[in-house]
DNA sequence: TGTACATCAGTGAACGCGCGTTCACTGATGTAC
DNA sequence: TGTACATCAGTGAACGCGCGTTCACTGATGTAC
């Protein structure tokens, strides 16, 4: 039972110019319905974006990717900004499970103070590391599009698996730095901002500052020492 | 003498639909020749930057304002990248100004150690400050323009009053650190880039990131609190 | 169990936009004689 | 001192491109009876 669902696969669809031969593309669809084109032009558009960054979320393309005409889009999404913050929405989503899994053995550590800092340098470098290995969605996630002046994501929705966003981790870790006696109480305001700035920084001159052609042996040992840095200036 | 120079001013212009009346704009030429086209264009461009950062940089537009043709900038840019590199120097040169602007009375101090740490910290507040007051050419100077993936600036031709670039007065605080003994000479090496993370960092979280709304004397204090982190922990 | 019908996810065609760039040209300049 | 001419900075028109978005439509679905 129940595994009847998509009894919707039926008719083969003909009608665009003389498609009947067989240099259909795998990815054709071929009923009328798309079934989930929702998520399929998410799905696409969060390619566009990993391979290109923001920039490269385009409404069109990820229509031609779902086999799809174009404004077909305008069922699922009300605009091309709308598919952009579902893409960042998704984008910010993969940060935060960057981070917590770098976060997962910091927080097994028995000290509370060495597992505090441990916590810290943790998300530093997922947030890092992510920005490393997903540049585009790092991008979408965190730029400004110039010609729209975006505003950055407020973390406002749940986003990685613990329903943290990325901004609620560093401040997670942040708060344990103080409870366990790491950080004065007196510089905790505003310490995300330091932190985030430094290693966000960093993050930019990795991928497309001058340090984008650094090896990346050379990037970790450049990622340690800033987080030193953070851990002993804050 | 001497200012006999643009005897050019001859002939008015009445070849394009009846221009011979009165509601000729401002701006516009009379004659054929315009005389300083490159200057008038990188003078556009530059203005466009600073009014919408890299993406604003934008060919035709700079011609409309130099009121020529669109394909009149091709006798003076090979293409629109050229034209955007040519803006990017120019961003470059102010940055270092700023730069130089804050660098001034630091220099005058005369204990070693202090004067080192005021350095650093004058070209921290410059680029801080260039970046929140001229936002457009702060990011024409330093941004990767995704769709392009251009290069950063490596500094290489001459900027500043004082012929060095952003990163080279930058350098040379930090050498003067490593003179005055504020520095471990072990600590030196690469130390640019930790600094350079943190204030960029700093400067994207004001201009585009959460403290875009922050007033400003919020974001000078997390200025100084930054720059004390960098000179502590670097 | 069968059928009429409202719903709505898709289609096809077109829109206006503005861009960077190319082509063949024309008009003013300043130099060689 | 005057004139022919090479030079080259501008013009006008057009190109192809791809975008986001709108319109009137059509085809499949699943629900009410």
């Amino acid at each position: 039972m129940m595994n009847a669902k998509p009894l919707r696969v039926r008719i083969l669809r003909q009608n665009q110019q003389n498609r009947s031969d067989i240099d259909v593309p795998p990815s054709a669809r071929d009923t009328y319905r798309h079934g989930d084109l929702r998520r399929a032009l998410l799905g696409a558009a969060v390619d566009l974006a990993r391979e290109g960054g923001p920039q490269a979320i385009v409404l069109r393309e990820a229509t031609r990717r779902a086999g799809v005409a174009p404004n077909a889009a305008y069922r699922h999404f009300a605009s091309h900004r709308a598919l952009f913050d579902a893409v960042r929405g998704v984008a910010l989503a993969e940060v935060a499970r960057a981070m917590e899994a770098e976060l997962a053995p910091a927080e097994a550590l028995p000290d509370p103070s060495e597992r505090a800092r441990a916590m810290l340098a943790a998300v530093g470098r997922g947030y890092l590391a992510f920005a490393q290995r997903e540049t585009g969605l790092f991008r979408t996630a965190f730029f400004g599009d110039d010609a729209r002046a975006t505003d950055w994501p407020d973390d406002a929705r749940p986003v990685g698996d613990t329903g943290m966003g990325p901004f609620q981790l560093l401040s997670h870790a942040l708060d344990a730095m103080v409870q366990a006696g790491a950080l004065a109480a007196g510089r905790r305001p505003g310490a995300e901002y330091l932190a985030w700035s430094a290693v966000h920084g960093l993050a930019l001159l990795c991928i497309e500052g001058p340090l984008r052609r650094a090896d990346a042996a050379h990037r970790l040992q450049l990622a340690a020492r800033l987080l030193r840095m953070v851990e002993v200036g804050l």
